[in-house]
DNA sequence: TTGACCATATAGACACCCTCTATACCATGT
DNA sequence: ACATGGTATAGAGGGTGTCTATATGGTCAA
């Protein structure tokens, strides 16, 4: 099989009509593109051109062979134009994968500022748990995942986003809360608005109860970070939020954050990826602009 | 632009998903396509292939470059294959020119070994005097002339075929001029039967007769070799056709050959191409087969 | 867990081929 | 006749692509 390279050359003398000017488009000399239709009319066993004072004209057999070389040039054309765009993103396609709340209260800025600057970048949001999230993953359903750290897997890359502190918050009605050390069974006594069972929240406190023997019996459950704030605002009780989540709220006094005698850890948020699978152009700049916030 | 033969290896690998595999096809080392498309990567600024412990995998932008590169590899492929059928000779187009009746008479046992040997190949004939046949093949409308010499033209390139020589001829109902020299005078009280005015043949008779202070009043003028020879056979008078072109009636018997005492010099038929213009591999072909002939 | 096996990556040396310069050659048009 | 603009050829040199040798890493089976 022939050097491709040979039938670059090829093609674009044939297009001009002429050696030097196919030369002048490849930043070649004369006799190198003259010498490289030598040698592919060697390698093909035949004339291609016939040589005039005025250029070069395809022969019969190098009209059919230009009638195809033109085809495949083109769509290498297009496939650099493609690539042209993919790099700078404008154009491509991102599937995110966010677990919990994170999508709608971590993500959705990030999503709007980088839709701004790069607006062909198409982004799918997937919903779903933490285990569904690495599933989709691994199975290449989603190119990037956002979850909570710490998550253990061999085959995830994981890159640290910012950190979250989860804390107890009320609205107006149970203020007293926010004054002074709450101990984890005083609060115990107040109606306790949780996530939903199996969450990240719910077994971590589950489990904060349960380690200095207390057995937590929420009052509500719910499936959204919305309704937690919102039921905790108008005082339905005490919701586990993330600090950083109600940010607003906090500063408005829509609601107070309980004053817990008791250390709730820092989290921190992850976004993964497949170890091994590179990342697109555009996930690429995507997991950047996570990383440059942190 | 990119090096095209990078492309090859680039589509190679991804089609066998592995540069090994790839390597193999190219008669290449593994270290040599692992290069390649880390040259291929930096010239692109993306990664185009995951490397895993059991080959490679397309990335996300791999496989857009795929998807444009394989429909590029595969016009390459098909132009490469039909190149095989032109230089096989399984497939390509002649377009021959023919002057007067050699058409019927020279080329017509040519083009039936010919097509015999090489069934794919189509031949296009065309008729034409010689004028006509220099102007198409000027026009590039035929490759191929074939012509009585001497011809002179500067642009053409002029291939001697065989030797003919041209006679009168007569039927069974003169066969007293093929005993005894004749001379022209005597000739000229015979019947005489020539080829269409402004023929070859027409103007060179005339002329011979005019050299010997003679004025030729053909009796009959036909626009067809066969004619002639039909008329000569039955007794209409005497023909000047080429030998030749008669040998089957020689011998037969149904024509006899005048004695003439004259000269008549023989003549070359010519094969003429354009002196430019490189040959397509089936005229190329049937030039030869023409030429091996003579 | 370990080792064999099969991938790819890397390093460095060498050779070949590609490209360059210089020049010849040819046709065309002034 | 000569300038111009095109291609072909020769020969030299350097760059690049390919090789060998080796490292590295993952998978599978014992």
């Amino acid at each position: 099989m022939v050097n491709f390279e040979l039938y670059k050359v090829f093609y674009l003398t044939a297009k001009s009509g002429s050696i030097s000017k196919a030369a002048k488009e490849l930043y070649l000399t004369q006799p190198s593109v003259s010498h490289s239709i030598k040698i592919l009319e060697e390698q093909l066993g035949m004339i291609l051109f016939s040589r005039t004072s005025k250029g070069v004209e395809l022969t019969k057999e190098g009209s059919v062979l230009y009638s195809y070389i033109e085809q495949a040039y083109n769509f290498i054309s297009m496939a650099e134009e493609k690539l042209q765009e993919l790099r700078t993103l404008s154009s491509g396609e991102i599937k995110i994968g966010g677990s919990d709340s994170l999508c709608k209260h971590y993500l959705l800025p990030f999503l709007e500022t980088f839709h701004v600057q790069h607006p062909h970048v198409q982004i799918h949001l997937v919903h779903g748990t933490t285990p569904e999230i690495v599933k989709q993953l691994k199975e290449g359903k989603i190119d990037i995942g956002i979850v909570r750290l710490p998550i253990e897997d061999e085959q995830l890359q994981v890159r640290e986003g910012i950190t979250i502190q989860d804390i107890f918050v009320t609205g107006p009605k149970y203020r007293e809360l926010s004054m002074n050390k709450v101990t984890l069974a005083k609060l115990k006594t107040y109606p306790i608005i949780l996530f939903s069972r199996n969450s990240f929240s719910h077994n971590f406190i589950t489990r904060l109860f349960h380690d200095n023997d207390l057995l937590l019996e929420p009052e509500i459950e719910l499936g959204s970070v919305d309704l937690l704030i919102e039921f905790a605002k108008i005082g339905f009780g005490v919701s586990f939020v993330t600090r950083e989540f109600v940010a607003k709220e906090l500063a408005e006094g829509s609601l107070y954050e309980v004053n817990l005698d008791a250390h709730i850890p820092p989290t921190k948020i992850g976004i993964i990826t497949l170890k091994n699978m590179p990342l697109s152009m555009a996930a690429s700049a995507f997991v950047d602009e996570l990383e440059r916030n942190r």
